[in-house]
DNA sequence: ACCGTCACG
DNA sequence: ACGTACGTGACGGTA
């Protein structure tokens, strides 16, 4: 048996403030919620509670306000955004089985205080206030928050004393030092360290006042001036342990682990997607499932599947989701339309395989209006030639344009968001492509969806089927000299260390660099590159660890990892992500071929290992300063259009113009720290962000900062525009339309606006190149089948794509990479692009 | 599962 | 008073 109490709005303050801004997609609010309810599972598991109370604040005056109108005055307001949460709280913890308990009159600590008092069973309290520590006995032990939601501190009697403080030193210390969250005054001029100091002395007020002829001086005054404050500060924070709570019966606190199903859908409903995860739930009760009729079909043979493929094709429009078990089929957003077959209906013929190939071939007849959910997934699934891809809406892209870029990864995710029966997928598909569509045209942005996402699905999933071919014995070779290498720096380092450690462990690492060989730490004590570069030269160590790191990334993540995804063709496919990022761009995965190092030397010499097919030649054509273009465009600078126009060293001239000085004289730290600032304009910039980068002070940087806007003033203006944008609509969009909404600049807390700031400042630039490179690769896919060059597209990584192209072809092929890529979009500024061809990847740039 | 670190644009 | 450049993915260590 235990008792678990919580003191829930102490504990949802604190998870509101430690969690960014999140909301679902119908816009409610929910970080407080997340972190309260991931609080909660841990406090389950760990405590293992048979009885939970979540005591909450009720909102009117407390019987403390009727004495003193300062007790809490002084609390910032609740935020909206946290405001709504509180009853979503307690609806959420009464569907889970948890006893919601509040009392007029009384806050949530009285409340604990009572049941903590009364109770008969070993108690644990949670909060993030301190106050509460003045229950802790043999018998009830206080978990205090400290610092976002996971970090607790477990407070016993023996903890306490450890401090010097007894469970009711604490009444007696917060009458002296106060706390300025509860308004409580104390005695002005004691703070924390006095205080302690008075009570481990004294124990409590009435002793202290008794023996108040002992203290000298200052002291002595401002003690005697605060005392009625002080008598009053101690009325305040005693908290109440006999509140009128009907509370005899603590049976009515029970708690079960097993979740009531409702909890699940609230859950699901607010996407706390892995979260739920972390809870048992009961089965759905009848009331719980929503009328479920779809009709599964058995299909005895390929004929009877024939007849069903047959009934669907003669609505017109179709929506199919073949999932690991069964498919479904809806040729109308009717729930009755929807026809499932599942595979072990079949018995043993036909076949999976067989029961794909039927669907495959009657996909591939022209005439039907298709609905699918992630359509290059489908085409893997039925493993198409890229011959044999067909037409078809895919609702998951729709779903990343229409709800500004958040990722759904499975249909019943989106469904859900909608609150549409995820049972039926395939009609519900068809009700989510009409509201998507109706979204999209809204927003105007159908045309990202039409004219750029769903034109590339083909492209991605031709690039994703060839592949790149990659050169084992280049892999093993590199591999065997940098193991060799590893293995002599891993010993250098035990030597200088005097001890053998795990290197790779930062938390050993940080104990050898900064508590054995005493360097000196930044805050945190950080191991990473950019602090260790500065402590180089005071311990040989460092070098030797730096140049550790970089030989295991190398062999763990692109020798040793990469080399087990090459297929019997010796070829790498990656995976694109098309609807994941953010800003539009893809991702890459299964290996990430998007950050195959190439900065420093010894990396690139991976892409040596990165080849073109038999007879052919790697062609590389990436935008030069695609980004920094685009801002001259947006921004109008004439200035920065000038100098684009006279195709100038970027960097360089905007050195020479900040600097004030003439191209010729521009030094290489100047361009350096020319560029420094171009990218931070880009990122959004900041005074530190940029002083960090270039390690200068930041009135340095913000100087820098001036200096540009000053060379380039409408930069200024449109950076102010930019935000104001955000600011008002809630969102900001690319060229073509491409929307991303921005919740978080209009937070009331400084970070989170901050950030959305600089997203708000960055998302245009980013999104649009992201655009245009899509556009230029639906562009140079269609060019290369109209004239049937066997050249492939087969990688791309932001500003720059790759194409495998037979010798005869390069010419050509360079020809239509520069044309289409380059005519995409016109600005007011030219769009570069660079093309350089090679044997390698490496050899290509 | 999450963090620290580091690879890329 | 506080922590910050934008967007990703993978690895090893640690909980």
């Amino acid at each position: 048996m235990k008792l678990l109490l919580l003191d829930s709005n102490s504990l949802i303050n604190r998870a509101f403030y430690a969690l960014p801004t999140l909301q679902d997609r119908s816009g409610r609010y929910t970080g407080a919620l997340f972190g309260f309810v991931s609080m909660l599972s841990k406090l389950i598991k760990s405590e293992k509670p048979t009885h939970i109370v979540a005591a909450f604040d009720v909102h009117q005056p407390t019987f403390r306000h009727l004495k003193y109108d300062g007790y809490k005055a002084k609390r910032h307001p609740m935020p909206e955004e946290l405001k709504a949460q509180v009853p979503a709280m307690k609806e959420l913890l009464s569907a889970m089985g948890i006893a919601v308990v509040e009392l007029p009159g009384f806050e949530a600590d009285d409340i604990i205080g009572t049941l903590a008092t009364r109770s008969e069973m070993p108690t644990v309290v949670v909060s993030g206030d301190k106050d509460v520590l003045q229950l802790v006995s043999d018998k009830t032990t206080v978990l205090h928050t400290k610092k976002g939601i996971t970090d607790v501190i477990r407070y016993t009697p023996e903890v306490l004393k450890e401090e010097g403080l007894s469970p009711r030193g604490i009444i007696e210390l917060k009458s002296l030092m106060g706390d300025h969250s509860d308004n409580i005054p104390g005695v002005p001029g004691v703070g924390e360290k006095t205080a302690l100091d008075l009570v481990r002395r004294y124990g409590t007020l009435d002793n202290l006042y008794a023996h108040i002829d002992e203290i000298k001086g200052k002291m002595q005054e401002k003690l005697l001036n605060g005392r009625e404050s002080a008598e009053f500060s101690h009325w305040l924070a005693t908290i109440v342990t006999d509140a009128p709570l009907d509370s005899g019966d603590f049976s009515r606190y029970r708690f079960s682990e097993m979740i009531p199903y409702r909890a699940k859908k609230l859950m699901e409903g607010y996407e706390f997607r892995k979260l739920i995860d972390r809870f048992t739930f009961s089965e759905p009760e009848a009331e719980d499932i929503t009328d479920h009729n779809v009709s599964e079909r058995e299909l005895k043979d390929l004929n009877d599947l024939r007849a069903l493929l047959a009934e669907a094709n003669g609505a017109g429009a179709l929506a199919f989701y073949v999932a690991d078990d069964h498919f479904d089929l809806a040729y109308s957003e009717d729930q009755n339309s929807v026809m499932r077959c599942s595979y072990d209906l079949f018995g043993e013929y036909p076949s999976y395989d067989e029961i794909l190939e039927e669907i495959k071939g009657y996909l591939g007849k022209k005439g039907v209006d298709l609905t699918v959910f992630d359509l290059k997934k489908n085409y893997r699934t039925f493993d198409l030639s890229v011959e044999e891809i067909f037409p078809a809406d895919d609702v998951m892209l729709m779903a990343y344009i229409a709800d500004c870029g958040t990722y759904y990864d499975t249909p019943e995710d989106l469904l859900r968001r909608y609150e549409l029966d995820e049972t039926k997928v395939a009609a519900g598909l068809l009700t989510l492509k009409r509201i998507l569509t109706k979204k999209m045209i809204q927003a105007n942005s159908l045309k990202v969806y039409q004219d750029i996402e769903l034109p590339l699905v083909p492209v991605l999933y031709d690039m994703e089927k060839t592949g790149f071919r990659v050169d084992r014995s280049t892999l093993d070779a590199l591999s065997e000299k940098y193991s060799a290498e590893l293995a002599t720096v891993r010993d250098k380092i035990y030597a200088l260390a005097g001890r053998e450690f795990n290197i790779n462990s930062p938390k050993q690492l940080s104990e050898v660099l900064f508590d054995d060989l005493k360097l000196p730490a930044g805050k945190k004590k950080s191991t990473n590159a950019d602090v260790l570069s500065e402590i180089e030269d005071l311990h040989p160590i460092v070098s030797e660890i730096l140049r550790f790191r970089q030989l295991s990334k190398l062999l763990s993540t692109y020798l040793i990892a990469m080399k087990s995804m090459i297929d019997a063709k010796g070829r790498i496919h990656t995976v694109f992500h098309q609807a994941l990022t953010t800003t539009g761009r893809l991702s890459s995965s299964e290996p990430n071929l998007q950050n195959i190092p190439v900065r420093e030397a010894e990396g690139r010499e991976i892409r040596a290992a990165f080849i073109p097919g038999d007879g052919n030649l790697l062609i590389s054509a990436d935008y030069s300063q695609i980004e920094l273009r685009l801002l001259a465009d947006f921004s109008g600078d004439e200035g920065l259009i000038e100098s684009f126009r006279n195709g100038e060293d970027i960097h360089a001239s905007t050195a020479a113009k900040i600097f004030g000085v003439s191209e010729k004289e521009v030094t290489s730290k100047m361009r350096r720290d020319a560029k420094a600032v171009n990218f931070g304009i880009i990122y959004g910039i900041s005074d530190f962000g940029l002083s960090r980068n270039v390690g200068c002070s930041v009135p340095e940087a913000r100087d820098f900062i001036a200096k540009y806007l000053d060379t380039y003033p409408k930069i200024r203006e449109y950076m102010k525009s930019s935000v104001d944008y955000a600011k008002e609509h809630g969102y900001v969009s690319t060229r073509m339309g491409r929307i991303r909404s921005l919740p978080e600049i209009n937070s009331s807390n400084y970070n989170v606006r901050s950030f959305g700031e600089r997203a708000a400042l960055n998302m245009p630039l980013q999104g649009t190149a992201a655009d245009i490179i899509k556009l230029a690769m639906i562009g140079v896919y269609r060019a290369l089948r109209v004239e049937n060059l066997s050249a492939k597209v087969i990688l791309q990584v932001h500003d720059e794509l790759i194409v495998d192209a037979p010798l005869g072809e390069v010419p050509r092929v360079k020809e239509i990479l520069k044309k289409e890529m380059e005519n995409v979009v016109s600005l007011s500024v030219p769009l570069s692009v660079n093309i350089s061809c090679g044997a390698t990847w490496k050899e290509a740039k």
